[in-house]
DNA sequence: CGCAGGATTGATATCAATCAATAACGGTGG
DNA sequence: CCACCGTTATTGATTGATATCAATCCTGCG
């Protein structure tokens, strides 16, 4: 980012929120007058039916923003909740727009991040919608291992943490009961490790490939 | 739009395409120069595993953006088919910055359509995940028909047109027999009525209320 | 008339959900 | 330090939902 756009960046710039671990910040159905960019720490995004099943659609790491569609699109229709504490830097809703006028670039930018989230979707729907519970627990693995330590979030040989089977579970659209006997799987075959709530990879070649997945393209994500 | 920004659209634009029902005009992997905006027609988003399996992400109605991901990172990860003929708004990928920086409220419009496809991708994220098979045809049903209806692209009492139950069991993650018994289910319920490549919705709300499903926020779509 | 794609149906096989315990672990109060 | 308790993980038995297999039936069309 060039110098009169972090100035420019400083000015959007409200302040910092930190949210405690397990916190849920923004709430469907809200109407948050705040839109952030995640610091240092991360949550999910979720939604659930009346009847309390639940769905986890993302994670948000640092880098990330959180609350654009409440921002567009008037109302938030998911709820976004720490698993660790979090720092995020809070902008103004209602100012987008502002940036949009003076700084293209920083315009721009936020476009690429939707439409990243919105191909990550897309792999996420294809995996619940056609991957066997043992390539989908595989896969997401995975790509959260790949993400976390592509934003600096995880160093190496450091496990994912803390989260706990019931976050896969949801993620994947499988019971608990299932995804404990599939996580069991991948760690009688020494591919992961799970240990209290931490997820080792011990081989992410091998993980990627019973997922039948690439990976994550490697572009640099812009930062806002 | 203000006039001057029609004006600079079509300056933006770069022609018009013709595409056939069935043909599939975005291709996975490729590097397309080209971004669309639907004018008439309809067709559908996919990804697909090594072995065929396939996922039908989201249907591309009037008034759609199509390509931007291939746009925004260099390559396209998901491809696009023609439920029936098509007429596509061509422009140039290279081109979508200077959008951007002449015209920022139309790069806005540009982030608010995909806002919204991330909003509606979270939702079909939910049903595929966390609904059963009857609900989750309900809102699909629900969903498509809603929105073909808000584009004007459907008048009151036609059937949606024309798809077979193969797009549909691709849609919600299963299988095309056991899409069939559903469909059929929902249709002795009195609620829909398949017929040939179509199906009517003859019984909106009850269709809302099997699938658990609020409907599509009523707001105006920007278009480009 | 015969063919091809799409829709439908019944029988059977599999995968994943549910039910029901039990075990491991961390934190708390006594 | 220990007993207690809640949360998370683990396991086996059983049920239920959906997939797969194998026909058959339409219907529009050459």
């Amino acid at each position: 980012m060039a110098a009169d756009e972090t100035a420019f960046m400083k000015d959007f710039k409200r302040g910092e929120l930190q949210v405690q671990a397990t916190s849920t910040f923004l709430v469907e159905g809200n109407n948050s007058p705040h839109m952030y960019t995640v610091l240092s720490g991360w949550g999910f995004r979720y939604k659930t039916l009346e009847d309390g099943r639940r769905q986890i659609l993302n994670f948000v790491l640092p880098g990330d923003l959180v609350g654009l569609q409440g921002t567009l699109l008037a109302e938030m229709q998911h709820s976004v909740e720490a698993l660790s504490d979090m720092m995020l830097c809070v902008f103004e809703r209602n100012s987008l727009y502002l940036l949009f006028k003076n700084r293209p670039s920083l315009g721009f930018d936020v476009t690429w991040l939707a439409a990243k989230e919105e191909q990550i979707l897309d792999e996420h729907l294809l995996s619940v919608g056609r991957r066997s519970a043992l390539e989908r627990a595989a896969y997401l693995i995975s790509f959260l291992n790949q993400r976390a330590h592509r934003v600096g979030h995880l160093k190496e040989g450091q496990p994912l943490a803390p989260f706990t089977q019931n976050h896969i579970a949801d993620t994947l659209g499988l019971s608990l009961v299932h995804t404990n006997k599939t996580l069991k799987k991948l760690q009688d075959k020494g591919i992961i490790e799970w240990s209290g709530k931490t997820c080792l990879v011990k081989d992410t070649k091998r993980l990627m490939d019973v997922a039948n997945w690439d990976g994550i393209a490697d572009i640099q994500r812009p930062f806002i």
